[in-house]
DNA sequence: CCTCTGCATTGATCCAGATCAATGCCGTGC
DNA sequence: GCACGGCATTGATCTGGATCAATGCAGAGG
């Protein structure tokens, strides 16, 4: 199938890095400290990377894959950030030393780079473009989280599945049906409602004409649908992550 | 009363940004260019600060006085985040130029520096000490969001109450009584619940040793309060805003 | 082929917390 | 002093979504 991937896949944790898009503006020299003494690890499906109340040994940067934040207490399990590539997982505790939050586990197979906690410190403690890199990532990390916060809040079950789906088939023409980018239970639980209510909703939501057929979403009745769910870019938004432009005086 | 201030008020923004714990390790000529066109403002109580999806103009500095951020959809408001001064409010907005996610308002009166957000983002991107500094504070931002996240999700009405007024009597023996820091209805929405669902529970809770009489909290039973609310430092803990120290190579 | 295991669906029931409504209370201004 | 407006309390009721329990269904491995 993929005999044209886009570009090589990385072997090396320094090519994983120079891969990273958001961190195109560090200098070379800077990616090679950092890369040091990484390590490029590959993590099969399930594995869980850290746990609650772990201290950082490494900064982990995701380069592909998919991993879920979870809050934890006892046996229950809660998503609080699903975390696509290419991010950093959870650098706020990296960088102040402080104990994760949460538990990454990640789905299906992925792809890390780990680099050793002081190092990563060190470096973007004495390099300002690496520095203005990872402000730009956790501040991007802030507002998705905010942004969950909101669509959560502010917004029922059957809103948010109406609006996830809405995301989903954007821009075609009505009528193509379009996969699902994951199972069921983990949209449930990236929306925040368990499996049945998810199922359950499914066939309210397409009363307002989005259908959904075993993994497949399909528009039926724009119109409707645009009536009933109003996508708001305060919540559905894209979050991009764009470190800001060095001026050198 | 207050014969003795802890310091002097400050009364220029300059004064303001000296005395801002976070802003120490970074060199006065920086803080000199943030302050250059920069004022400081009194917010009389109650006001709104700045609106949802508004772009900011300005990097806003709490110095004195909370803030409430607030999710808001049509009529419907809830706070999303709580902030103390002295902090920044919503950096992630400001650094990226993208719109407010959320309402500003603030409670009691308030004391505030306005940054042009152009001299603020070039700044920061010129200056590695108040990059630094920027980042540890958008770093303990998002670890508090990520607290009140897993406070709300992970914990019944009444286990947030119970762990909001241990956190409040904690230290002190058995019997003293304690002001609440805010009045009810704050804290109701502080804990994502209703005004009158607080005040009921509030009952509930008397029952295992914390009774709250009026505004004031008081340790009735340390051994039944301590079973029932497990104060957890990975949600009650408080978050240090400590930047990076920097090794000069 | 059959079995096993994990996901999805569907139904019945439950319950935490919201909502609606009334009353009391306290500080402020006239 | 009194009236008023915002907060708090208390009661009655409602309900969105969770939970518990079966059943169906498909892919993986023997």
């Amino acid at each position: 199938m993929g005999i044209e991937p886009e570009h090589e896949v990385a072997s090396t944790p320094r090519e994983a890095l120079a891969q990273t898009g958001w961190l195109r503006s560090v200098a070379a020299d800077t990616l090679d400290r950092l890369a040091k003494q990484a390590v490029l690890h590959r993590v099969p499906a399930g594995s869980t990377v850290f746990e609650q109340a772990e201290t950082p040994a490494f900064a982990l940067l995701l380069v592909s894959g998919n991993v879920e934040l979870l809050a934890v207490r006892g046996t229950e399990e809660t998503l609080v950030e699903f975390v696509l590539a290419p991010d950093l997982l959870l650098p706020a505790a990296v960088l102040n030393s402080q104990p994760y939050l949460l538990r990454a586990r990640v789905l299906g197979e992925a792809r890390l780079v780990m680099i050793q906690a002081e190092t990563f410190r060190e470096t973007v403690a004495s390099n300002l473009d690496l520095c203005l890199a990872v402000l730009a990532c956790q501040a991007a990390q802030f507002r998705r989280q905010i942004k969950h916060a909101k669509n959560l809040q502010l917004r029922s079950v059957e809103e948010r599945i109406g609006c996830y789906l809405l995301k989903i088939i954007e821009g075609t023409s009505p009528g193509t049906p379009v996969k699902l980018p994951l199972e069921k239970r983990l949209i449930a639980s990236q929306l925040g409602m368990t499996r049945e209510t998810f199922s359950r909703t499914l066939a309210t939501v397409a009363r307002h004409g989005i259908r959904v057929d075993g993994d497949v979403v399909c528009l039926e009745d724009a119109a409707a649908a645009g009536i009933r769910f109003q996508l708001d870019p305060l919540i559905d938004g894209h979050e991009p992550m764009r470190p800001i432009r060095i001026k050198r005086n």
